[in-house]
RNA sequence: GGAGGCAUAGCUCAGCUGGUAGAGCACAUGCUCCACACGCAUGGGGUCACAGGUUCGAGCCCUGUUGUCUCCACCA
């Protein structure tokens, strides 16, 4: 600890002292009441190659702070740290470094090397995301940090692979998929982002060739709309709605496919929308979700045209090996050419993207892996209708259920390198599929030695999916799978509970009977300071350990916590916004240094018996607070908890008790107490303090006297619990008597532009002349009294010095007396006049209300009676100051 | 097309069970008094989007309108 502590508080090496601190003594690691559950978070892994951004400083702060006031309060607590492989993101990065600083593709290199390139980038990069977790202050028992590509988790993910297969809910199939030609894989519904953009809607005229439609009315060719010409070398029919009287003699006829020499044939099908377009609809069954379906239906035939990598296939005649782009271009100038394209209207329409690399996907037919998911799902969903799994906002339980209730089969595989192969090989001599647990040595069905292993992995949040119970050692029952699971918190983002959440809801039901965590807690996202969304494209990403070098973490988190409100959505983060926290952080240094500098030596600490009134205040508001802030954090309002702790230690403890103690300290009587309750008081509201504020509240604590220390961090003191006995409401409110009797003085000064050194002569009339009286001390000190005299209020006779015989006195009306001053050099008697009779008049007008609001019988018979006995106090204190003002 | 969120001081946002509208920043005035100018004191600033409804009482609950953001669906 720093020998002297400085004026400003200097946040990056209290930082890393302390951090270093907790991971020496084990901190982090699950201890407290061993007869009290666990209380277990999973963090949502990032990406091993990642790097810290807002987000997670934002997810994570949130975690830390409530496994820390869990740890405080008791419960063996683990925060249960890893990192994810991140499959196509990480494959993406790699092969980027590698073409550019070696120039080699993945292919040049070959699967087997490539992923060892991938594995030494993890080992390069998998330490920097840890290490920026722990500089914001994650308390995670590093110990157990685990990957979701190490040893055990793909033990995890093999075994649920190969269960799931067991059980029929692994299957193998063709049909439409979302590729994505830049990233060439295949991705899940979840991974495809939808949106608005500027295209064209094409006119393109389909020769009629069906000899005896050689009509000369008009019938020598259809007209068909389409958003995507290029695909129409993979057209296989033209459909049109059944009941369109337009084309119906058409139906069963054959066109000529422009461009191309085949005949397709028009059918009927009520797909078609007749009022859209031209009413008529190419049928392209392997390029489009719907078309395939229509192709099923009337057993067309299917044709590929083009690959994966976004290429035209030879299927494509003369266009094959042109980008889908290029063939676009290509397909339209011979249609214009050939005069097939009729017109060209602009059109606004959703275009699928990959969420990875935002460039439109295409869909295809594929041969892919797919995870079966209506009897997943049906448990899923009642977990959470039965509450067993709540969310927090409740609001995005509709959310999940929604996409539950009409959740589509899973695709699971992906045509890249980077992830967990999938377990399935196929025999080459007798074609048998093998799906074993251990990796096989020759076929179980022929005893053939050609096995070869589907070439696809696995998406990465299939391993993401079994994360809560994976990184804690299923499928062995180890001690903490048996101890920490299930885990009690999920907290993320709202934008991954298709992708993640619910994955884990259902994964973790099928595979160990039990619900992942009992609570999601949901948060927006972080938006920059004009509400958009960061982006390194957009260049207007906050870094987050920016913000902590620059203001301090606790700052830093401070204010991220205090974003944290369980109404919103997505919140805006003001850099500049850091330096009020910083502030506050400063505020709460200097607080402590004061208190440090009046215990002097004294080492000995018992809580005193006889309190002063401001001693009882500030005790009593303790209490209060102590009582919100648990409460507040028992239901995810970090924001008002981390609100109310600064709240006190700024507005009452520096601005009033502080400024109070120093009278206090000066007097033998009250000294010794007065120095028990500064510290009593900065201890307990830095243990409130400290899920929030971690390395600040632990810097201060350290140096406090033992005596009030309890063990040797504060990352593992007790919690505090309010104690009744050191309530004191009727002091504490006498005590606000003497503070708004300072606040109105010097409000009133003030306003009167009285030189702050100059001393006034008071004389108080109040009922509570004792108060006032022997806490005179206070006035001289924080609202400039001189002279001070305290007489019972003069109801009748004028043996006071009467109010209204002086011009040049100044009365002031407190809740709890009548100040007077006499002010007569400063007084512009005219102001004061109007002053008066405007405070008269909205005493006035406040009685009005508060009448008509008591004699109105509905309000006084209706309403709860604290509220109605709270209006009639709240009148009669008017009309007591109305008599004063008069 | 369907669903949801949001609308409160100049700006960014809180606001608990319906019971006298709050904070920070910004602004204004005044303070170097022994914790802190990253400070202290004091002040100005509001038709709680609009229109109805329920209620003794609405920022809060209900209905509608407008604006705005998001999610889901996908009509080529």
């Amino acid at each position: 600890m720093p020998e002297e502590l400085g004026k400003t508080y200097q946040p990056n090496d209290a930082e890393a002292r302390n951090y270093a601190f907790w991971m020496e003594g084990g901190y982090f690691k699950p201890a407290g009441d061993p007869q009290k559950p666990p209380y277990t978070i999973v963090i949502p892994p990032p990406n091993v190659t990642g790097q810290l951004h807002l987000g997670h400083a934002f997810d994570n702060t949130l975690q830390d702070v409530l496994i820390r006031y869990k740890r405080m309060d008791g419960f063996p607590t683990l925060w249960m740290p890893g990192t994810d492989h991140a499959g196509i993101a990480t494959q993406i990065r790699v092969e980027a470094e590698l073409r550019k600083t070696e120039h080699v593709s993945r292919h040049d290199l070959g699967r087997d090397a490539f992923i060892r390139r991938v594995w030494d980038w993890k080992e390069k990069y998998g330490s920097r995301i840890v290490e920026q977790l722990q500089k914001i202050g994650a308390s995670c028992d590093w110990d157990r940090l685990r990957f979701t590509m190490d040893e055990g988790l793909s033990r995890a993910v093999r075994e649920v692979f190969v269960s799931l297969y067991e059980k029929g809910l692994i299957y193998r199939g063709n049909r439409i998929t979302n590729i994505c030609v830049s990233c060439q894989t295949a991705l899940s519904e979840a991974e495809v982002e939808y949106e608005d953009t500027e295209g064209a809607l094409y006119y393109v005229k389909y020769p009629v060739t069906s000899p005896e439609s050689a009509d000369p009315a008009g019938d020598a060719y259809i007209v068909v709309a389409t958003t995507r010409p290029e695909t129409m070398l993979g057209d296989t029919a033209v459909a049109v709605h059944p009941e369109d009287e337009r084309f119906a003699k058409l139906v069963g006829k054959t066109v000529l496919l422009p461009l191309t020499d085949r005949e397709i044939p028009v059918i009927a099908d009520d797909y078609v929308e007749r009022d859209f377009g031209a009413g008529v609809v190419k049928i392209t069954p392997c390029h489009d979700p719907n078309d395939y379906e229509v192709a099923k239906r009337h057993n067309l035939p299917e044709l590929l045209i083009m690959t994966t990598d976004g290429k035209i296939n030879q299927n494509g005649g003369k266009y094959a090996g042109l980008t889908r782009e290029e063939a676009r271009k290509a397909v339209l100038r011979d249609l214009e050419e050939g005069g097939y394209l009729l017109k060209t209207d602009p059109h606004r329409h959703n275009v699928g993207t990959c969420a990875r690399c935002h460039k439109p996907v295409e869909p295809m037919a594929s041969d892919q892996w797919f995870v079966s998911m209506k009897k997943l799902a049906a448990p899923a969903i009642s977990a959470v209708k039965d509450g067993r799994v709540k969310f927090v906002p409740e609001r995005f339980e509709k959310l999940y259920l929604h996409w539950m209730e009409n959740v589509r089969d899973w695709c699971v595989s992906r045509q890249i390198w980077w992830g967990h192969r999938i377990p399935v090989w196929t025999c080459e001599d007798c074609g048998e599929i093998i799906v074993p647990r251990e990796d096989p040595v020759a076929c179980p069905k022929c005893g053939g030695k050609n096995l070869a292993q589907d070439p696809d992995v696995l998406d990465t949040w299939f391993s993401s999916a079994l994360w809560p119970f994976s990184t804690l050692g299923w499928p062995d029952n180890t001690p903490d799978f048996e101890r920490f699971y299930p885990t009690d918190v999920l907290v993320t983002a709202y934008d991954i509970i298709y992708l993640w959440v619910a994955r884990m809801i259902f994964s973790g039901i099928e595979h160990t009977g039990k619900e992942p965590f009992h609570t999601v807690y949901m948060h927006g996202l972080l938006r920059d300071q004009f509400g958009k969304k960061m982006s390194k494209s957009a260049g207007n990403g906050v870094d987050p350990l920016e913000m902590a070098e620059q203001y301090g973490t606790d700052a830093l988190r401070l204010y991220l916590a205090t974003l944290a409100t369980l109404q919103g959505g997505d919140m805006r983060f003001v850099p500049a916004h850091c330096e009020h926290f910083r502030n506050f952080c400063n505020k709460l240094w200097n607080a402590s240094r004061f208190v440090l500098a009046s215990l002097g030596d004294t080492d000995e600490w018992t809580l005193p018996d006889s309190l002063t009134l401001p001693d009882m205040w500030i005790v009593t508001k303790l209490q209060t607070l102590i009582y919100d802030v648990t409460g507040h954090l028992d239901r995810y309002e970090l924001n008002l908890a981390s609100q109310k702790v600064i709240s006190f230690v700024w507005d009452d403890f520096c601005d009033w008790y502080i400024e109070l103690a120093k009278l206090q300290l000066r007097n033998p009587a009250t000294a010794d107490a007065t120095r028990q309750i500064l510290c009593y008081t900065l201890e307990i509201a830095l243990r409130l303090l400290h899920p929030f504020a971690p390395f600040i509240t632990e810097e201060i604590w350290q140096c406090l006297p033992g005596g009030v220390r309890e063990g040797a961090a504060l990352i593992a003191a007790r919690w505090p619990s309010p104690e009744h006995r050191l309530r004191f409401e009727h002091e504490a409110a006498q005590t606000e008597l003497l503070m708004d009797t300072v606040r109105a003085v010097r409000a009133r000064r003030n306003e009167m532009k009285v030189p702050p050194g100059k001393k006034a002569a008071w004389l108080i009339e109040t009922p509570h002349t004792e108060l006032f009286g022997s806490h005179a001390e206070i006035f001289r000190s924080l609202a400039a009294a001189g002279e001070i005299r305290i007489v019972p209020p003069a109801r009748d006779d004028a043996q006071t010095p009467s109010p209204e015989s002086g011009e040049g006195l100044v009365r002031i009306v407190t809740s709890g007396a009548v100040i007077t001053l006499p002010l007569d050099e400063l007084v512009d008697i005219a102001a004061e006049r109007e002053r008066r009779q405007k405070e008269r008049l909205s005493v006035e007008t406040e009685i009005k209300v508060l009448e008509i609001k008591l004699n109105n019988p509905g309000f006084t018979e209706k309403a709860p009676e604290r509220v109605v006995s709270r209006e009639r106090e709240r009148l009669a204190e008017l009309k007591e100051r109305m008599e004063r003002l008069s």
